[in-house]
DNA sequence: CGACGAGTTGAACTGTTTCAAGTAGTGTGG
DNA sequence: CCACACTACTTGAAACAGTTCAACTCGTCG
C-alpha cells in the first residue's frame, strides 16, 4: 500500500476528521489515536456507529457512493495515514489482493453494524451495555491494551450512551447495576471487566471467533 | 458475471434461503420475489436488517468473513441466481470491474445499515415508521413498482415492527396515526403514500439523491 | 364448521427519559 | 491563591413513550 499513501495527518482531540455531507476526496487508516464515527440528524441528535481506533480503514463507503453519510471526530489525539481516493480503481486493477483486504474489511464493518442494530432494536438497556462492554473489551484485547481485564478507555459516557440509543442517565445507573453485580465497573477512563463470560450471558450474545483483520 | 454462475434456484415463500451459523458457500442475486434478513438472538427476539427485494446481492459478507451472521427467509416465492462463493479470488483477479462493482454494493449496504441504526437508536416510533415507509417507498419506485404513491407490499406488520424495533401493538398504532394524519395507509397488503415529503419532514431525514446500482 | 394468522383497539403496566440538584476535577483569570 | 466557569459523572423523583395483556374482527384454509 505504501505508493498509495499521500502523507500523514496529525488530528488534536475534539476536531473533526470527516464531516457529513462533504466531499472528502481521501481514505485514511487509524495509525494512532481513538475517535468516533457518528450520523446526526437534523435535529441534533446523534448515533454514533462506532468507536474508531487503531488499524481502522475509513473512508471506503465515501469513496464508493460518492456521498459520507456520517462525521468521524477525533476523541484523542490521532494520527491517520492518507490515501488519495482516486487511487482506488487503480488498486482493483493492479493489486487484486489488495482491494480483496478492502471488501474483507467492509465487510466487516457491515457485520458490525448489524450486530449493532439488533443490539439497539431487541436488547434492553442492561443488555446493551452488558454488550457493549463485551465487544469493546474484545477490540481492545486484540489491540493488546488489555491487561487483565483492565484497560483504559478513552470516551464518555454520553457516548456509550449515544451508541447504546439511551439517555445519559439511564447509561449510567446501568452502569452502576453491573458495577452491583460484580461484572463490570468504569470510572475515572479506566474499564474493569471482571467477569466478561458474565456479561456475554447477560447481553443474550453468542461467542464469536476472533477474525484476523487485513493490515492496510 | 454468467460464466461465474452455477444455477438458478427457486424458494417457496416462507422457506429459509440462508441460515444464521451455517457456512453457505453461495452467493445470490435475487431475480425475482422478496424476503426479510434478519438476525436472531437465542431467546427468540428477532432484528430485521433489511427487506430483501429484487437486484439484491446477497451472501458477500459470508463468502468474505466466513460466518453467516443472518439468516434469510422468502416471504414472497423467491427466484435466485446462484453463484460460486470459492470463484470471487478468480473474480477479484481477472475482472477488477465486477469486483469493484460488488464492493460498492456492500459499501451501499453499509451505508444503509448505518441509516437504520440512527433510525432504531434516535428516532421516536412515529419518526421510525415515517421513515421506513419512505425508504420503502423510494425503493419499490426504483423498481418500478409505484404508481402514484401506491404499491403492494407482501410483508406483514410484525416484520416492520421487527426492523424498527418496536412491539407489534404500537406499530400497528403508529401507523393509525399515519393514516388519520392523511400521510400514508397500509390496508390489506397494499401501501399508499400520499404525502411523501410529509413523512421525509416527520421522520427528520435530510433528502438523498438515487444512486445508481450496479446490476451483478 | 373450527382453527389459525393477521390486523385492530383499549387498558394496565413498566422501562426509560426528562427534569432537577449536587459532587468532584480541571483550567482560567484576577 | 482563590473564585469562577465548565465538563463529566451521579442520584432521586416525576413524567411518558412504548410494551404487554387481553379481547375482538375478519378472511382463509382444511
Amino acid at each position: 500500500m505504501s505508493h498509495f499513501k499521500v502523507g500523514e495527518i496529525d488530528v488534536s482531540s475534539g476536531q473533526a476528521v470527516v464531516i457529513e455531507g462533504a466531499k472528502s476526496p481521501q481514505l485514511f487508516t487509524v495509525l494512532d489515536g481513538m475517535g468516533v464515527r457518528f450520523r446526526t440528524l437534523e435535529d441534533g441528535r446523534s448515533q454514533i456507529t462506532n468507536f474508531v481506533m487503531p488499524g481502522d480503514f475509513i473512508g471506503m463507503q465515501d469513496a464508493m457512493l460518492d456521498d459520507i453519510g456520517y462525521s468521524i471526530e477525533a476523541t484523542t489525539p490521532m494520527t491517520l495515514c492518507v490515501f488519495r481516493r482516486s487511487d482506488i480503481w487503480t488498486l482493483f486493477r493492479n493489486h487484486p489482493e489488495r482491494a480483496f483486504d478492502m471488501t474483507w474489511l467492509v465487510c466487516s464493518e457491515e457485520h458490525f453494524l448489524g450486530s449493532a442494530l439488533a443490539t439497539v432494536g431487541q436488547r434492553s438497556a442492561l443488555e446493551r451495555v452488558a454488550w457493549a462492554l463485551v465487544v469493546i473489551h474484545d477490540r481492545f484485547r486484540q489491540l493488546g491494551r488489555v491487561d487483565n481485564g483492565v484497560f483504559s478507555f478513552p470516551f464518555r459516557q454520553q457516548d456509550l450512551a449515544d451508541a447504546l440509543g439511551l439517555s445519559l442517565v439511564h447509561t449510567n445507573k446501568t452502569l452502576a447495576k453491573l458495577r452491583d453485580r460484580g461484572l463490570a465497573s468504569w470510572a475515572e477512563g479506566v474499564v474493569r471487566v471482571f467477569d466478561r463470560e458474565g456479561l456475554r450471558q447477560l447481553a443474550v450474545m453468542d461467542e464469536v471467533e476472533r477474525k484476523v483483520r487485513p493490515l492496510i
